[in-house]
DNA sequence: AGCGGAACCTGTCGGC
DNA sequence: TGCCGACAGGTTCCGC
């Protein structure tokens, strides 16, 4: 579900919502493979911690507590992230509730059991946030980075954009439509992606990112954000989820072909 | 190194 | 109506 605007959405909603607010109790409903190990541990080490602050690193969500520990969060296909006042049952996907002092609660929902719900003292001992890239938003985001690691690689530039080693944040949706912005065909290799195409591949994924996160990310199917409202920028994607459908620039079908066993939307016109 | 395939789960949709 | 396969915004593991 998530991609980098989507989890961005969510924790500056959630930040609002949570921080300065003490976790009284935690109740699992179902944990696997949603919380590992010893549930009655994620429950100790979690009561009585204060909220400082949520970021985001990728599409992974930190929430900062007091005393120092850090809850490390992945909503992967259908997680979400709810603040609500208490309901007197969870419903159908709750997985976990945290009960707040001020008498909210944060639930934690997610249809497939495919989120993650991880606790650590310090950051540094996460393998997951250990191997991410570059944030697409930062400095780090330049020419000389992807000519230096992916100038020489026989890889589809589709699976290189989708590599959270090299680039993370990015997903299925915001990759097919930098590409068709970009104007290159997704089963390029990436050594072949010249110095301009590389730029445009820099300029339109920062802008494209922003837009989104300017309209609270897209919402195809399920994604929500904490008070239950939709994104907006599924209504600016060009091509992703478009097949046979006019391409907005020259009115070829979009074609969807399959890469790494997941869709890429193209026009095979424009995208050469 | 990097690919394809399967796995983790549950739901929806389209075709027959 | 019912069944069956394909597909879903993500990641990880395994074998070649």
């Amino acid at each position: 579900m998530p991609e980098l605007p989507e989890v961005e959405t969510v924790v500056r909603e959630l930040r609002e919502e949570i921080c300065g607010d003490i976790i009284s109790s935690v109740e699992i409903f179902r944990s696997n493979p949603i919380v590992q190990g010893d549930l009655d541990m994620f429950q100790e080490q979690l009561c009585g911690r204060k909220f400082m602050d949520v970021r985001r690193r990728a599409k992974y969500l930190i929430f900062n507590l007091e005393p120092k520990r850090y809850l490390v969060a992945h909503l992967r296909m259908t997680g979400k992230f709810i603040v609500s006042d208490p309901l007197p049952e969870p419903t159908k996907y709750n997985r976990v509730w945290f009960n707040l002092e001020s008498g909210r609660q944060m639930i934690f929902d997610d249809i497939r059991c495919f989120g993650t719900l991880e606790v650590y003292d310090d950051l540094a001992d996460s393998k997951s946030l250990q191997k991410l890239g570059i944030e697409p938003l930062s400095k780090a985001m330049t020419l000389g980075y992807f000519k230096k690691n992916l100038g020489s690689s026989k890889r589809e530039i589709k699976s290189v954009l989708l590599d959270q080693q090299i680039i993370a944040g990015l997903g299925n949706i915001y990759v097919s439509e930098i590409l068709f912005r970009s104007r290159i065909h997704p089963q390029r290799s990436a050594g072949s992606i010249n110095k301009r195409e590389w730029s445009l591949i820099i300029k339109y994924t920062k802008y494209i990112l922003q837009e989104a996160i300017k309209n609270n990310g897209t919402t195809i199917s399920d994604f929500r954000r904490v008070d239950d409202k939709t994104g907006a920028f599924q209504q600016f994607l060009q091509v992703y989820d478009k097949k046979e459908q006019p391409c907005t620039e020259c009115g070829t079908p979009i074609q969807r072909i399959v890469q790494q066993q997941r869709s890429t939307f193209f026009c095979p016109e424009c995208q050469r």
